[in-house]
RNA sequence: GGUCCGGUAGCUCAGCUGGAUAGAGCAACAGCCUUCUAAGCUGUGGGUCCCGGGUUCGAAUCCCGGCCGGAUCACCA
């Protein structure tokens, strides 16, 4: 039971006696006690004052008295200010409490279970994240969306439930035949081992190209008198790209071959980039193995009168009944969009999973798509249309805001991670009182672990739903409410702990005191549970980030304060040790659900 | 124009399911390493919580109306 459940019973309790009234737990409004009082946990009585006609200060003397006098009372001392109650909770409390933290190496798991006609199961989550499209390497947009989905995945894995992890990669479509198209044409047989790049950078810049020699022809057309308009329509790279795509489609042997060969340099580099940032998938789809699937249930829809064919051929879905638009289905030459791919992908993994909840990573600007896709799936029958979770994250911006791939104002998800690995090394190389015993590859490691833990902080420190700003120009930080600073924390017990040798066993006695700082971190660690379980029902990793932070800071001040090795009193530094391996316990427990990798010396 | 999201210190962000004196970090300034790792600790300065109403014992937080910024409403993905 947790502090605030026993306290919660005990001042219902109390309320009843002293004023006959029947609390809710709504009612019951505890909070951490503010900086500048006595106590740790504070009870605000305003709730009770009316029922009760006396002035809240009264109100919150004689809760405090009722609750000292409580059976298994665990209130050492109260203090009442205006309607705030703080109580000071007993030294023995906390102690108990810090052994069943130190007796859980699963601390912060959750379960979570539904009930089936077989019994109780683990309830399915599929996360779907990353989606990238096979035509450019991945930006920082993208380096938020991975960090994000993974780190999601492994909150709901500690708040019980199986993770499925999947990655849509859109292999095919207009914008992959962009790319292709700019090759055969500029190419010159171009290959990542002749040119020596990265297969998915070398895609990128034929992309890139396409656009520059697209827009070349436009304004070739605007010149001879056309609008703008119909210009971008009739320019022949456009219309050759899709006549590629048509080909495509009807699965012309040459470019099939010649996607088959760009979509596997990208593979290769797609690979590098996800290690090094240190995400993974449990199963991956292809939308050029879903997007037939898709056009059979359009084709079916439109059967079933759910949808209707224009003059021009093309398919579309009236959604004016539900405040929406018109939506296009199928394109008038019969080739199949985004949304028409989603519908099959859907369909797919739920033959695949018993899925009780999907979740697709995507970011905010998709916000109508996945309103659409959700109607959509649910007029075409499926009962988990109306249930899809779309987790809708901010975009990163840079100072002259957002990124754009084809203009090329992009941060580029390899460099960044290298330079962040860089700087770490740089900045270790500074600390030169410690890890004289280190091997160069030790202190690339520690480079490593330290340069991606700043750019994962970085980035899942911020509330997901909000747009963030990224000043290139500007280094992420290694101090302050950073990885580092965590990773750092972190390491400095690991050091303490090896020093003390000995395996530390929890024979602690109710008896032991403890100071302020001790208590102030027993509590954060009390804490723990609750921050995983908010972080799993608002999606939020951020609020594991800033847990993170808010405990490290606390145990560099008790640190700084209160020796651990040299205390001379056995007792005290048992606690302290026990209290620090469990600070670091929940550190790395905690960082883990960020994916951020921690350093035992650093 | 419709819909959605945001506006908190010079900058980046917490706090937002109503509670005490609105917090961190960075940047600036001043201290602390013969003592468990100074990527640390301590202190100083810095605020019309966009504006105006309303609800309430109490509003950065909830409601209404403005202002400003962003996203979206494609035969793009």
């Amino acid at each position: 039971m947790t502090l605030e459940e026993q306290l919660t019973r005990q001042i219902k309790e109390a309320v009843s006696n002293l004023y006959a009234i029947e609390a809710d737990d709504k009612q019951i409004q505890l909070q951490k006690t503010r900086q500048g009082f006595e106590g740790n946990i504070t009870l605000v009585v305003f709730p009770f004052v009316k029922a009760a006609r006396k002035s809240p200060t009264e109100v919150a003397n004689a809760i405090g008295e009722q609750l000292l006098s409580a059976e298994e009372c665990i209130v050492e001392r109260y203090n009442a200010v205006q309607g705030f109650l703080n109580l000071l909770i007993a030294p023995s409390y906390w102690i108990e409490c810090l052994k069943a933290i130190d007796a859980n190496d699963r601390y912060g798991c959750l379960t979570c279970q539904k009930e089936t006609e077989e019994g109780p199961v683990q309830p399915l989550m599929m996360v779907e994240y990353s989606s990238p499209n096979t035509n450019k390497p991945l930006h920082l947009g993208h380096v938020r969306n991975n960090l994000l989905g993974y780190s999601i995945a492994r909150i709901q894995e500690a708040n019980g439930w199986k993770v499925v992890k999947t990655n849509i990669v859109n292999d095919r479509g207009i914008h992959i035949c962009k790319s292709m198209l700019a090759w055969q044409l500029y190419g010159n047989g171009e290959t990542p081992e002749s040119s020596g790049k990265k297969g998915d950078h070398l895609i990128g810049d034929y992309y890139v190209r396409f656009d520059i020699e697209y827009k070349k022809q436009i304004e070739e057309l605007k010149g001879q008198g056309m609008d703008e308009e119909t210009a971008k329509r009739e320019a022949p790279l456009i219309k050759q790209a899709q006549a590629m795509l048509l080909k495509w489609e009807q699965g012309d042997a040459e470019v099939r071959a010649l996607w088959e060969k760009m979509n596997s340099w990208v593979y290769a580099g797609f690979d590098e980039t996800y290690r090094k940032m240190g995400v993974g998938f449990d199963k991956i789809y292809y939308e050029s193995q879903t997007y037939l699937e898709g056009k059979k249930e359009v084709e079916r829809g439109l059967q079933e009168g759910k949808f209707y064919r224009r003059a021009d051929n093309s398919v579309w879905a009236d959604l004016t009944q539900d405040g929406l638009d018109e939506k296009l289905l199928l394109r008038s030459d019969g080739t199949s969009v985004y949304m028409t791919q989603d519908i099959g992908t859907a369909k797919l993994r739920y033959a695949d999973y018993p899925i009780d909840k999907m979740v697709y990573v995507v970011g905010n600007e998709q916000e109508y798509h996945f309103k659409v896709l959700s109607i959509l799936l649910d007029r075409l029958g499926f009962r988990f249309g109306k249930d899809l979770v779309h987790f809708s994250y901010g975009m990163v911006e840079l100072p002259n805001g957002k990124m754009k791939s084809r203009e090329g104002t992009v941060v580029d998800a390899d460099d960044l991670m290298d330079q962040m690995i860089a700087d770490a090394a740089e900045v270790s190389k500074d600390k030169v009182n410690r890890l004289t015993d280190i091997t160069p590859e030790e202190a690339q490691e520690i480079a490593r672990k330290v340069g991606m833990g700043a750019l994962k902080y970085f980035i899942l420190k911020v509330d997901p739903r909000k747009n963030m700003l990224f000043n290139p120009e500007e280094s992420i930080d290694f101090n302050g409410n950073t990885g580092p600073f965590i990773q750092y924390t972190y390491a400095r017990i690991c050091s303490v702990l090896r020093k003390a040798g000995t395996t530390i066993e929890p024979t602690l006695k109710g008896d032991t005191a403890l100071n302020e700082k001790e208590v102030a971190l027993i509590q954060r660690l009390s804490e723990y549970p609750a921050i995983v379980k908010q972080a799993g029902d608002e999606f939020s990793p951020a609020l594991i980030a800033n847990y993170a932070y808010a405990l490290a800071g606390e145990f560099n001040s008790f640190y700084h304060d209160y020796s651990i090795l040299n205390e001379e009193n056995e007792k005290i530094q048992s606690v302290r040790l026990l209290l620090s391996k469990n600070v670091a316990k929940v550190l790395r427990l905690a960082m883990w659900l960020l994916g951020i990798e921690m350093p035992e010396r650093m």
